[in-house]
DNA sequence: TGTTGGCTGTGACTTAGGTGAATGGAAACC
DNA sequence: GGTTTCCATTCACCTAAGTCACAGCCAACA
């Protein structure tokens, strides 16, 4: 039997079918019965601690996750010690997805604020899917967007300068932090400024600069962590490039 | 019947079962009759000349599509209308992935030089996936890969000095273009020095100029296109940022 | 076989963003 | 509640890589 959920030993074990949050992470469209099949799969762990790692880059890959509540970086080191953030992740996002091909996981993912994710090991995995096609499509889904969402970030790395970097990290988050898909005025980013400019290919320095520009500019409400967009329509325009831009400091505000 | 090869009103139609390169485009491991199946499902259009577009970015998402000869790039295009290449694409590789989630196809893909491709319908990759299962894991793995590359191209792009990256492209390219998967000395670049600068980030006198250099160091011997690597560990080492570096250009040589 | 046009390479100069150093603040931990 | 530590910001300065300009080269085509 593939069912091997033996949750009592841990704290905090629910069933998906009775969890709030479910339409988060199983996918829609599970019938009735079938949902509860996949349910009893899913393993919830004790949540992760801030600074916890989920994974470790090179481990063996068994499991994907789906982030619960709370948020993750992820990030691999090259050859010479260099990290780079890869991702960020947040309710509903799947990790794990680049150890399908290798049998080992592709990054490392930590806890920026305790987290809970929910596991399903890939083998049961691999058992839902050939039952249930809906699972399979699921998966091709999740696996696609991290394919598009690289590449735009690709194009960030690759094209955009260092204040239209900011901006677009900015719109992202915001959009992505609202529970609908429009974006919300005021964010509480997770992550430190490092890990901002990590992500974004910028030293720290220059994060910190643009940040107080775009509020000198009456663009944002800068406090330590909690970001407010003033002015949404500028803050796209720099995003895309769009003709206005935003001033320099001159020492005179 | 989901099968619709309606061949032979086109040129150059083979079945994948005669067809020489098929370990480049099949998954292995279909038993016999499966092959057959399969085979039948997978359209053999007339070959792409180069500057043909194969995809173009925003079109309805319809197939998937394997390289069977030839060289691919694909770019993408931001609002304000900066490119930026997300791949190169050869011998088995496969094009069109990130649409699964959109219905849309997420990059132009452009032949580089003569290129045909084999191209099975979506609907035509469900029918087979819920068939056989190997087909399923084929298409996950590759995904995994695409994945996997694309966050290697975040780490070059947000950490690696304009050496490293020219570097580790050159590696990577012998790599993927011998057959087996060692380096191989001798290649012959299909893409322009502007897009390699596009792909990596830089631009074109960049190249160019480094090109320069580690001919000058006696690294690589710098014809046009046809780039040869005289000292594999030196460019390793320089990809890798381990230790020694590569002169700058003094002018007396 | 000349001409066209896109590649490729070089040099002089500029600049966006990186470096390094120093300061102030918040939160975490006895 | 004091101290430690990490985080964020700011400033002066520097450099890797971008920009601009020009020249040679090769392939394609007439």
């Amino acid at each position: 039997m593939l069912i091997d959920n033996k949750g009592s030993s841990r704290q905090l074990v629910e069933k998906c079918i009775t969890c709030p949050g479910m339409r988060h992470c199983l996918p829609h469209g599970l019938k009735g019965n079938e949902m509860e099949r996949v349910s009893d799969m899913v393993k919830h762990r004790r949540p992760f601690q801030r600074g916890e790692q989920i994974t470790m880059m090179g481990d063996e890959f068994t499991s994907l996750m789906v982030v619960h509540s709370g948020f993750v970086k992820s990030y691999k080191v090259s050859r010479d010690g260099e990290q780079q953030i890869v991702g960020f992740y947040m309710s509903g996002d799947v990790l794990g997805v680049e150890g399908i091909s290798t049998g080992n996981y592709g990054y490392t993912a930590e806890a920026l604020e305790t987290t809970s994710v929910c596991t399903l090991s890939f083998r049961n995995y691999e058992y839902c899917s050939s039952h249930f096609p809906v699972m399979q499509k699921w998966l091709l889904n999740t696996m696609s967007r991290q394919i598009i969402d690289e590449q735009k970030m690709l194009l960030m790395l690759g094209k955009m300068s260092a204040e239209q970097r900011i901006a677009n990290f900015l719109l992202d988050m915001s959009r992505r932090m609202s529970a609908s898909g429009t974006s919300i005025q005021t964010i509480r980013l997770p992550m430190s400024r490092i890990d901002i400019a990590n992500y974004l290919g910028l030293v720290v320095e220059t994060v910190s600069r643009l940040l107080t520009r775009l509020q000198a500019n009456d663009i944002l409400i800068v406090k330590r962590r909690v970001i407010s967009i003033m002015d949404l329509n500028r803050l796209q325009a720099i995003a895309d490039n769009s003709i206005e831009d935003c001033h320099p400091l001159h020492h005179a505000a």
